[in-house]
DNA sequence: GATTGTGCTAACCGATCGGTCAATATAAGT
DNA sequence: ACTTATATTGACCGATCGGTTAGCACAATC
C-alpha cells in the first residue's frame, strides 16, 4: 500500500475521469440518457469505448454521476442565498447567481433540464425532498416580507418559479436565443443587460424599491 | 364476410394518422429524438412496428411532422396577438394565450423542448426565419410603447423571452413543478393563479398601470 | 526474475436499432 | 369473377446498442 510515489504527472486516473465526465456531459446534455451513446461518449473523449466501462462501470452509473455533481453545483449556489433581511438583495443574489450557474455550466443545466424534460426518472426523490424543503422554507421567508408589507403579497412559490425560468432560459434554450439574436452565444454585455432585466422587473413587479442606480434600462 | 360496408368504424387512415402521431408525439417529447424508437411508438399506437412506417415513410420524416405541426398551433397563437394601441391587454393576452397553449399540447411543447435543447438541428431555419422576424416586429412595437410613455423602456427581446420562459416553465418543467408541489397535475386554479401572477409582476415591472382587479393577488 | 496488480483495449455477445420486402388480406372498380 | 390498388405485418437486414471478457503492457513487490 506504499505505492504512493509520483503518479502525479501521468494522466492520473483523475484527468482521465474529468475528460470522460466533460465528454459525457456534453452527449448527455444534447440527447438525453437514453438518446446518448457510450460510442458518442468515447469519441469525444478521445479513447475506446470499454475504456468509459472500465472508469465509469456502466451508463447509468455514469449518468447518475453527472447528476450528482451538477446537484450539488445547484446546492452550493442556493446555500449562498441567506434568507437576509433585505427582500431586494436577496432576490437579485438570486438572480444573479442563476444567471451565473447557467453561464458557468451550461452541459450540466441542459442535462438536468434533460432528466426532467424524460419526466425525472433519476430526480424525483431529490425533487420531492431536498428541494421541495428548500422552496418551502424559501416561500416561508417570502411570505413574512409580504406581510411586513416590504412587497406584494404575491405566491412564493411561483415567483421562486419565475426566477427560475427566466434565467434558466438562455442557457437551455441558447439554441432558439442565439437563433433569434443571430448571434452564436451571448456576450457579457448580454448576460448584464439580462440579469439587470430580470432585476428590474422582477423587483418591481413585486414591490420592492430598487437601490441600485437606472443605468441598467438604456437598452442594450 | 359480413364484415363489408361499414368502414366508418374501421380506423380509417387519418384516425391510424392521428393514433400513430399522438403516440409519436409522446415518445418524442419524453426522449427525444435519438432517444425515441420506433418500437416504442408502434407499441403505445398498439401498432406493428412496420406499419408506423408505412403510414410515416421514416423515423424522420414522423418527426419532422410533428414538429410542422407544433409549429402551426403556435404560429396560430403568435397570429392572435395583434399589435393594439394598449400595452396592458396585448402582454396579458400573450401571456394567458402562451399558458393556453402550453396546457392544451404539453407533448408537442416539449417536443419542442427537446428539439431546441438538442440545439435545434431540425428548426434552425424557422429560429432564424419566421420566428426571428416575428420577434422583430414586436420588439419595434415595444420599443414605440417605451417612447410614448407607455412603459418602461425595457429591451424588448427580453421582455419576449421572459415571457416564453415563465410560460413554458410549468409544460416542460412538469415534473418538477409537480414534485416541488406535491400535486400530480396543476390544477385549474393553479393555472388561473399563475396566469394572474405573471400579468401582475410583468406588467407592473414594465411600468403598465394594470386595468383589472386585485382579486388576484390573494395567493391560493 | 517470477509474481502480482492495474491500466488498457480488440473482439465478441445478445438485444435492439431504423428500415426493407415479400406475402397476404381486404376493398374497389370493372 | 377478375383485376387493381391499398392495408397490413412477420421475417429479415446490416448497424449499433450496452456490456463482458480475455489478453497484453507495464510497473511495483517479493
Amino acid at each position: 500500500m506504499t505505492a504512493v510515489s509520483v503518479t502525479h504527472e501521468n494522466p492520473s486516473r483523475e484527468k482521465v475521469e474529468t475528460n470522460i465526465l466533460m465528454a459525457a456531459e456534453e452527449v448527455f446534455s444534447q440527447h438525453g440518457y437514453r438518446g446518448a451513446s457510450l460510442q458518442m461518449i468515447a469519441d469525444r473523449a478521445g479513447l475506446p469505448k470499454a475504456n468509459i466501462l472500465y472508469y465509469m462501470g456502466s451508463k447509468q452509473a455514469l449518468y447518475v454521476r453527472l447528476l450528482n455533481r451538477m446537484m450539488h453545483r445547484w446546492n452550493k449556489v442556493l446555500e449562498d442565498i441567506t434568507p437576509e433581511s433585505d427582500p431586494a438583495t436577496v432576490l437579485s443574489d438570486f438572480i444573479r447567481a442563476k444567471m451565473v450557474l447557467g453561464q458557468r455550466y451550461p452541459e450540466g443545466s441542459k442535462l438536468f433540464a434533460a432528466e426532467i424534460l424524460a419526466g425525472a426518472p433519476f430526480l424525483s426523490d431529490y425533487l420531492a425532498g431536498e428541494l421541495r424543503e428548500w422552496v418551502a422554507s424559501r416561500a416561508a421567508i417570502i411570505r413574512q416580507w409580504s406581510a411586513q408589507g416590504k412587497m406584494d403579497a404575491v405566491d412564493p412559490k411561483w415567483l421562486i418559479f419565475l426566477i427560475w425560468s427566466a434565467t434558466q432560459h438562455y442557457t437551455e434554450y441558447s439554441a432558439q436565443v442565439s437563433g433569434i439574436l443571430g448571434r452564436d452565444a451571448l456576450t457579457e454585455e448580454d448576460i448584464e443587460s439580462i440579469s439587470a432585466f430580470l432585476e428590474h422587473v422582477i423587483l418591481k413587479g413585486c414591490g420592492i424599491s430598487q437601490a441600485s442606480t437606472n443605468a441598467h434600462l438604456v437598452e442594450k
